[in-house]
DNA sequence: AACCCTGGCAACCGCACCTTC
DNA sequence: GGAAGGTGCGGTTGCCAGGGT
């Protein structure tokens, strides 16, 4: 059975307050006090409003005292601080602040601070990655190329371009770091006439950026691309891989047979704080569109922290069910590049 | 000018905890 | 000890203003 309701409902007003709420609410409260029951306070005020929503009224912008607007900078680095150590507990943020309500600090965070705070961390993390990336692959570009099998990302299905988001699993998330893996492969003589000279250069470097997204985690883009079905050494795709980090969302984008491809990766390129994904199932003749969810987790302050770097092509070496290899004679290149703007 | 989209923010909702009886 | 009522809190919703098309 539930709880009874605190109010009658049907015979209490919702919605904006007037001036003249307030000023009964506000002269009542400043005379008698709030007599240590909300519940009873409308009545005896002879408002027609819940007593929890006079609580919240006054609390939140009638008492005295309040600020409302124009954090300083000291005050947003408090917030930031306490963030990162409590989450969002907002009440307890709220009492280093003289002035500032939770529920003010909470609208704070959720408009402004969190794309303000994320937007430096960005940019702090993709000069590290930069640097960083560029060295880690160069080093298991050499290893990679000594492996006697490798697992191939294979889709003989695939006979067009094909971009879809990619979810990494939330166990693997934070493994994840900003970065991404293109891998060319060899392709069929069929393949190559089909598509003109855009194979010739199979070897070729194809381009690779990050994309940002909300509130979607990411399956193993592995198993989404492996092939289904028993496959064959001559139906290997130049494979562009696409992978976000951890716990800030992220879409993933590969198998274009052609850089034409690239435009869907541009698709996916629009902002930081992409919310949304398009693309073209070719297989299945449907476009695919998707919306993330606004992400309900930023308690977690691992989303604000830098994660470990692991490559997608540390996953690419993962065994993976369905998978094809390859001797390496027969094989490709592996190229990598990130962009980072 | 009309419509759409987005951001900001006040207010609401529901749950958990606390207090009282 | 536990039921009922009150309070506090965090998440979510919905309205509105402003900007863009």
């Amino acid at each position: 059975m539930g709880r009874a309701p605190c109010c009658d409902k049907a015979n209490v007003k919702r919605g904006p307050w007037s001036p003249e709420e307030d000023a009964k609410l506000k002269a009542y409260i400043e005379q008698y006090g709030t007599g240590g029951n909300w519940i009873a306070l409308p009545q005896k005020i002879g408002l027609r409003r819940c007593g929890k929503s006079c609580r919240l009224r006054w609390l939140n912008y009638l008492r005295p005292n309040i600020k409302h607007g124009g954090f300083s900078e000291e005050e947003d680095s408090i917030i930031c601080s306490l963030y990162m150590n409590i989450g969002s507990r907002w009440s307890i943020i709220a009492a280093q602040l003289p002035g500032r309500t939770d529920n003010d600090i909470k609208n704070y965070w959720n408009t402004k601070l969190k794309k303000k705070l994320l937007g430096k961390q960005r940019k702090d993390q993709r000069t590290r990655a930069a640097s960083s990336l560029r060295q880690e692959m160069n080093r298991k570009k050499e290893n990679f190329m000594t492996t006697e099998a490798i697992h191939v990302l294979h889709s003989h299905q695939l006979q067009q371009p094909l971009a879809f988001p990619a979810v990494i699993p939330q166990q693997q998330a934070h493994d994840v770091e900003d970065q991404a893996v293109i891998i060319a492969g060899k392709l069929s003589a069929d393949d190559q006439q089909a598509n003109g000279n855009s194979f010739n250069n199979h070897n070729s470097l194809y381009s690779c950026d990050i994309s940002f997204g909300e509130g979607q985690a990411c399956e193993n883009p592995l198993s989404m691309a492996s092939c289904s079905q028993q496959c064959s050494p001559s139906s290997y795709y130049p494979i562009h891989g696409v992978i976000a980090n951890s716990n800030i969302p992220c879409y993933s984008s590969f198998l274009f047979h052609e850089l034409n491809g690239m435009e869907y990766i541009n698709n996916f390129h629009q902002s930081d704080t992409l919310q949304s994904f398009s693309g073209t199932d070719t297989v299945n003749r449907s476009t695919i569109t998707g919306t993330s969810p606004e992400s309900t987790s930023w308690g977690d302050t691992n989303s604000l922290v830098y994660s470990p770097i692991v490559s997608c092509y540390e996953i690419c070496q993962q065994p993976i069910q369905q998978s094809c290899t390859l001797e390496k004679s027969s094989y490709f290149r592996m190229q990598q590049e990130t962009v980072l703007q």
